[in-house]
DNA sequence: TTCTTGAAGCTTTTT
DNA sequence: GCTTCAAGAA
């Protein structure tokens, strides 16, 4: 894998690093300077004075505060290389935690580069991944089988609700969501089902307690973990059985931990546990950092991470980790990096405008002597299609002048669903682009039925699994049919696979659907034998699609939409065969693993548990055939990590950017002001900035102020293509001496009184829908409603439309706020 | 048993 | 507007 994404525009300095840093061949070049060539002075070069602090830190904890843009993975990478070169650590005794797969991958790629081969064996990884690792080795003392699932929030979301049927709960009071929203929280703060129910101080956490400690159970019957158990469950381990936590402290020397800002409790748990102070010893000097004698000294911590750039409260982060690691770690040493190597300063003066509005926060403040640059641009469009409109031809504009290709761009948006409008104009337009995140790859439907087929080969306990595909493609096993199965299971206490073999028992079964059952049996049995072979995963994956006759199914549909399915499967047997070709290498490489097998079906499908948004980032080809790449499309949060020269910021609105549920809650309020501030630090020489007056939010339109953000950059620092006033005038000739152009920012702050000012403008600017009888139309008050009749053409079309039980209405259509649906 | 139709809910953000 | 889930018909 390479990096994606252009370096830093660091000071000259980064063009002699650039040899070490991204030239060197994975091959044997890289493994003898790795050996012998790097001097600590190549380790060091190019980095400024606090940079070099974190490289070469010794002993004591470490806390590195690094601002946007300041050149913390160099930090990183740089460090490791120095454990491993400098201070003779061995490679296996490195812990790096990152937040992405990406990223650990480009980790691990870059430390090679400078120390060679060896840096393979390093465990650079997620938390996740890196609890996987240790609990397919650990977790039988749980009881539980190392072929353990894991399950998605899909999976999840499907046993929360079987959980809630099995306790009659009303699905409108208690929505499995929400339950596991609780249930989340509550794992987050590793509290277990036991303790959830002792803690439940009323009747609805009574309730909830309930139903975790049935999901648990569930769980449990189908070796699954969730995401969240993952976590909580590999510190329970540790807790629980202190021999294997002392072999884990024993190895792991090194321990570092990127991002630290969005780790939550039981992360920062499971970090103690590596890393604290012994337990019962009493406060010691962590002196002597070689020396782990008796293997309870602890390992060497360092975290980095930007209090500025915690974007996860939402599922359980603490910036309470990375403001208090001092108290925590009371010998901690803290390095401040506040200088960065990526954006214009007019960029920086503005994301620091924006987060100083944020109380209790450390002062901090950015700094680049990049010079100042272009000024920002902002643009006021009439509504979401004007604004992707403007962005595309934006884009076009800066191509033509040789200012930027597509691959420089990136557009950010809130929430995913805010990329439909860009992706249709730019499909019109024929800019290419890509969109990451939203529905995702390995969420589609064919995919999850595909690797449902996976896990249940791999795990014959993972019911949820095995359920969602008997009767996928059909074949005749209906509800009924589960129904009595399902009965068999419960009376015998079989699991459901064990009852699915003996369901001749089953009461009341219909001979047709044993049949029907056994064939499928049959087929199950056959290919669970191919895995018990260590067959290789894309063989198998080929063979369950074919025996199935889910690929038949599809390809003999009519449905266009099955053609693209049939695509997706192909993609997915392409990534199974990849990785099987994969040497060992990887997260699942380990020097110590008494079985290094080939990996097999249960490492791919841990592979694509957990792989992330932000893992699908498109690699753009730097050298070859340049074709400009494509334009990048993400939510903000995505975007955190990651740098782009030219940044589209959209949908500045309140209620949508701040998103409406921050809009009440002064905390939620700051953490969307930090997303704010981690967008607008993506950027490396130009920042645009957008909203728009209308956006159709689930069918309606609806009017949105300016985002308070706006307001609170600097007004100098941007220059406003078209604003409010312009956008306002040109129906209105009456007024047409306002300003148009580049004048101030669009409005100030404000009520409810200029809310119906972008009414009225919206009234004035749209053009009158030309309807016809039996037309559906939408209205804005009145609803759905039917055209009956129409009168009048032009200005003054009056249209007599059936809005059901609101009755009739005549309306000029001019003014009516109807929409043609 | 399966397919069709209709209603409801939905939108934060993700490992 | 879209997808998902429930109820009813062939």
């Amino acid at each position: 894998m390479s990096a994606l994404f252009p370096i830093p525009q660091a000071p000259s300095d980064h063009e002699a690093a650039r040899p070490s840093d991204r030239e060197a061949e994975p091959g044997a070049s890289g493994e003898r300077r790795g050996r012998r060539g790097v001097t600590p002075e190549q380790l060091l070069e190019g980095l400024n004075e606090p940079q070099r602090q974190a490289v070469v830190h010794a002993g004591t904890p470490l806390l590195v505060v690094a601002g946007a843009g300041s050149g913390k993975t160099r930090v990183l990478t740089r460090r490791i290389a120095w454990l491993i070169a400098e201070r003779d650590a061995h490679p296996g005794s490195i812990l790096a935690i990152t937040f992405t797969n990406k990223a650990a991958a480009e980790m691990r790629e870059r430390v090679e580069e400078l120390v060679g081969r060896r840096a393979r064996i390093m465990w650079v990884s997620t938390f996740h991944s890196a609890c996987v690792r240790i609990l397919r080795k650990e977790i039988d003392r749980f009881g539980y089988k190392s072929s353990f699932s894991i399950y998605d929030a899909a999976d999840s979301k499907r046993l929360m609700t079987l959980v809630a049927r099995d306790l009659d709960l009303d699905p409108k009071r208690y929505q499995p969501r929400a339950m596991l929203n609780w249930v989340s929280n509550q794992k987050n703060e590793l509290v277990d089902h036991e303790d959830a129910v002792k803690n439940a101080k009323n009747h609805l956490e009574e309730t909830y307690a309930e139903a975790y400690t049935h999901y648990q159970r569930r769980l449990r019957e189908a070796n699954a973990l969730d995401f969240d158990d993952l976590i909580m469950t590999t510190v329970h381990l540790f807790q629980a059985f202190p021999d294997v936590r002392e072999n884990y402290r024993r190895r792991f020397r090194h321990v570092l931990v990127d991002e630290y800002q969005d780790t939550n409790h039981a992360q920062y748990a499971l970090i103690r546990e590596l890393c604290g102070p012994v337990t019962g010893a009493g406060p010691d000097s962590p002196a002597g950092a070689g020396a782990a004698e008796k293997g309870v000294e602890p390992s060497e911590l360092m975290v980095v991470g930007d209090a500025d750039q915690s974007i996860y409260a939402f599922r359980g982060a603490n910036i309470r980790n990375i403001l208090q690691f001092e108290e925590d770690f009371p010998s901690a040493r803290t390095v401040l990096l506040e200088q960065n190597y990526r954006s214009t300063q007019t960029i920086l003066t503005a994301a620091n405008a924006v987060i100083s509005r944020n109380k209790g926060r450390k002062a901090k403040n950015l700094w680049s002597d990049a010079g100042d640059g272009e000024r920002m641009v902002g643009y006021v469009a009439d509504d979401e299609h004007d604004e992707a409109r403007f962005v595309s031809e934006e884009i076009d504009k800066l191509s033509d002048a040789g200012s930027a290709k597509p691959r420089d761009v990136a557009i950010f948006y809130r929430t995913n669903a805010q990329s439909r409008v860009f992706e249709e104009v730019f499909i019109r337009v024929g800019m290419p682009y890509k969109v990451v995140g939203g529905v995702r790859f390995y969420e589609r439907r064919e995919v999850r039925d595909a690797l449902a087929y996976l896990r249940m080969l791999a795990n014959p306990a993972d019911e949820i699994s095995l359920r969602r595909i008997l009767n996928t493609p059909k074949r005749g096993i209906g509800e009924r049919a589960e129904a009595c199965v399902e009965a068999l299971a419960q009376r015998e206490r079989l699991s459901f696979w064990e009852a699915l073999r003996r369901a001749e028992e089953a009461p009341g079964i219909a001979t047709r659907s044993l049949t029907c059952i056994r064939g499928f049996v049959e087929m199950v049995e056959e290919l669970q034998s191919m895995v018990a072979a260590d067959e290789r995963a894309d063989v198998i994956l080929e063979q369950v699609l074919t025996r199935s006759g889910y690929l038949a199914e599809l390809e003999a549909s009519e449905d266009p939409q099955d053609e693209t399915r049939v695509e997706n499967l192909a993609e997915l047997v392409a990534v199974a065969r990849e990785f099987a070709d994969e040497p060992q290498l990887g997260p699942s490489a380990d020097p110590a693993d008494p079985d290094p097998a080939t990996p097999g079906l249960g490492d791919f499908l841990e592979r694509v548990a957990l792989v992330a948004d932000s893992d699908q980032i498109p690699d753009q080809p730097e050298d070859g055939v340049d074709d400009g790449g494509v334009v990048t499309l993400m939510t903000l949060h995505t975007a955190k990590g990651l740098e782009f020269p030219v940044v589209f910021l959209t949908g500045l609105e309140d209620g949508i950017f701040p998103h409406q549920r921050a809009l009440g809650d002064q905390h939620e309020l700051e953490e969307e002001r930090r997303l704010a501030y981690v967008g607008l630090t993506r950027a490396q020489r130009r920042l645009y900035l957008s909203r728009a007056v209308v956006r159709s939010a689930w069918g309606a339109p609806a009017h949105n102020p300016a985002s308070r953000f706006l307001d609170e950059l600097p007004v100098d620092l941007v220059d406003w293509r078209r604003t409010e006033a312009a956008q306002t005038s040109w129906n209105r000739p009456v007024q047409s001496s306002l300003p148009s152009r580049t004048a101030g920012p669009p409005t100030r702050r404000f009520g409810s009184a200029a809310v119906r000012a972008d009414a009225d403008a919206k009234a004035r600017t749209r053009e009158v829908p030309s309807l016809a009888p039996g037309d559906r139309v939408l209205h804005d008050t009145f609803g759905m409603g039917s055209v009956v009749t129409v009168e009048g053409v032009a200005d003054k079309a009056v249209a007599s439309i059936d809005f059901g039980s609101q009755g009739v209405k005549r309306l000029l259509l001019r003014y009516a706020p109807v929409e043609k649906l």
